[in-house]
DNA sequence: AGCTCATATTAGCTTATACTAACGTTACGT
DNA sequence: ACGTAACGTTAGTATAAGCTAATATGAGCT
């Protein structure tokens, strides 16, 4: 039996810093000192203290003034935490009655405290599951994750057809209001129209034949894979 | 509606030692810094310290070289953790596979973590029960413990017929061995024998009318009621 | 090219919680 | 009644992680 590796425990706040880089440095660019401050709510300083740390662990590489990025270590850490977030969240919404929009917070208190076995159990009773409640991938257990390349509802074209795929914010008000219209994970539309200077965007259910009017800012949040688009 | 009382919010360390002084001082008497300190795996000097910080937030009384108590606000404290970590334990085993025996440690952790939201809806899906896996009573959301009169197995009689209420240990060994045994909590049994200079007692099952020897170390885990003594 | 402003870092402090070593206190046994 | 062993507390230190104030860097505009 070959001894698994034993990544070492990490603190919570190490679990929050190495989850933002991971956000923040998707796209493989780096994630900035500025811009971690900002989405976990701390000055920019401590935030250097903690690069500091994170560097010398060996979780993340550090060009001074330009940013940070994931090593390999640090990326699996934090694609540990995303998978726990995720499952978390799903099962919550399934198996305890909880709303997509409230079950963020829980899970994002959860996420430090469960077991990796805790977790595997939860995702075995959800039938190992591919997606969360707002239809984000959850990775799986050995670290990988879907990229798919998806558009937001706001850069799609009139007569573009769409399979609504994430809704992308935490926002509880925000994820009501979606749920109310129907725009969640799953739904397919058609455009049928845009008005100018970045005006609402006008969809056809495909379900209900029903339409929907959305503001630009709200079709921002939606992401969605192009299936088809009118000659 | 009356604003529901506000308790401040309290680290891990301050929820760990209310617990602790609350199992070590619930016969009334008074908790000491080395009892706390070997229940919690710290040195003596580092409870002083936590003790009086505990005293100066209202949570405990200290007596110098006596003690402390829990004030009723430390009590409440103690008591919801004591419910969370109990409905824990038992929807882990109902509803996710755990065993009695690996369930503690998991609901250890989750229980500085969970929202008492969680635990009610958790608390809900079980039935709003009254025991955990092991036969400990779960506090009320309210604070409201059952307190049963128990004797412990080693103390029991020969001709006692007993129902076994608790298994107090967090040993998984004994806590599997106990389980084999068919000595879990529910199960009624009458001692029939017992040897002399703390030997071993033999039980009746009274289901499968089958006979269990246990040792006297064992038998003094076996919290029972005393349902019935001869004459 | 140089200046300026946004951004990053360093310096120095704070709090919570642990530790070891040193010092007090209590209580029991002779 | 007193001395000693066991127990409790104080003193001083360490680490993690935050903060503000001060300083350094780099990138874009003129």
């Amino acid at each position: 039996m070959p001894a698994s590796i034993q990544e070492p425990v990490l603190s919570r706040s190490v679990e929050d810093y190495l989850k933002a880089i991971f956000r923040l440095s998707n796209q493989g660019g780096f994630a900035t000192t500025s811009d971690i401050a900002a989405l976990l709510a701390l000055a920019p300083p401590s935030v250097s203290g903690m690069v500091k740390r994170l560097s010398e662990m060996g979780l993340i590489e550090h060009v001074p003034y330009r940013g940070v990025q994931l090593t390999a270590q640090g990326r699996r850490a934090a694609l540990r935490m995303i998978r726990r977030h995720r499952v978390l969240e799903l099962y919550l919404v399934r198996n305890l009655g909880y709303d997509w929009d409230t079950v963020h917070n829980e899970a994002e208190r959860l996420e430090h405290a469960v077991s990796d076995e805790l977790i595997e159990r939860m995702a075995a009773a959800l039938g190992d599951p591919h997606y969360d409640p707002h239809g984000d991938p959850i990775p799986t257990a050995t670290g990988d994750i879907e990229e798919t390349e998806l558009i937001s509802l706001a850069d799609a074209q009139i007569g573009d057809a769409l399979e609504l795929r994430q809704v992308v914010t935490q926002d509880p008000a925000r994820l009501r209001y979606f749920a109310e219209q129907g725009l969640v994970p799953g739904v397919r539309v058609v455009i049928t129209d845009r008005q100018p200077f970045n005006g609402p965007t006008t969809v056809l259910l495909n379900a209900s034949g029903t339409a929907r009017i959305v503001g630009q800012e709200l079709a921002q949040l939606l992401s969605c894979r192009l299936a088809g688009r009118e000659a």
